[in-house]
DNA sequence: CGCCTACTGATAGTCATTCTCAAACTCAGC
DNA sequence: GCTGAGTTTGAGAATGACTATCAGTAGGCG
């Protein structure tokens, strides 16, 4: 039986909080900052939770996974600044129905799909121009 | 300036020599028990030249980078067999336009993208399909 | 209210990857 | 062929993300 807990309801929220994508241990130390006495494996568990309920979405990183809350059972990808974070939910029935073709032209069957795009949002591009960026 | 060392084409030949791809780990194996005696230190540091040199692509899955030689110089995708490994080089113009005009779209600029296909190749649908598979 | 059992959380453990630094090696120049 | 300078190597330690453990806690149904 699946139980209700200040925590798991704590997580959700913090995730639904975030601006873009978040790693576990971010959202842990933001929890802890914001009073919650929750632990580190909990947050990883509710995360777990969440991303295989449908959710979250997740991605990988850099050796570590980033969660965000996304609408519940839609299919679509992410459009990810990789200087402030911000992501744009992105639906791409192209993308998909290409997807599919390619895997069938070569045989492939059940085929999934990781589809995601990472660049400078209009702010952060405007940013660089006036140099304020490391990168 | 860049030596040329026995460990450095050691990694490229196991690379060019793997189907799919390979997790640093296992490549370092591979080359244990074919006699070379190679640290997992340099095969990591190898690997990382390699794909940054655009000689290996990379990917992550389940928290380890798996890496793949790929034709050099040419942008394309994959499609995987997530049961057996197989590899297919695939090209993606029509995706490539998708993610320009999405991220031109939303305002973002120097778009990156990661698009890869994981499906079940022709055989191992097959397998599956005879119900040999635990999947 | 009380019991059963899932959930929590501190900590130890695991595992991939990176760091450290002395020793080995590559290669340009002689 | 030899030498010297500086890059590369490699064994093991360190790091860091994530998972397992397990006793204690607390939902939720009766």
């Amino acid at each position: 039986m699946k139980r209700n807990t200040w925590q798991r309801e704590a997580v959700r929220e913090a995730l639904d909080a975030s601006e873009g994508f978040v790693s576990a241990q971010t959202l842990h130390d933001r929890l802890k900052h914001t009073g919650s006495q929750i632990g580190l494996a909990t947050v990883y568990r509710a995360l777990a939770d969440l991303a295989s309920g449908g959710d979250a979405d997740s991605l990988q990183q850099d050796g570590e996974s980033l969660y965000r809350a996304c609408t519940p059972g839609s299919h679509h990808h992410h459009l990810i600044c990789r200087n402030c974070g911000l992501t744009v939910e992105i639906e791409a029935d192209a993308v998909e129905q290409w997807a599919h073709s390619v895997a069938a032209e070569h045989g492939f069957t059940e085929a999934h799909h990781v589809v995601d795009v990472f660049g400078l949002c209009a702010a952060c591009t405007a940013k660089a121009a006036a140099g304020e960026l490391r990168d």
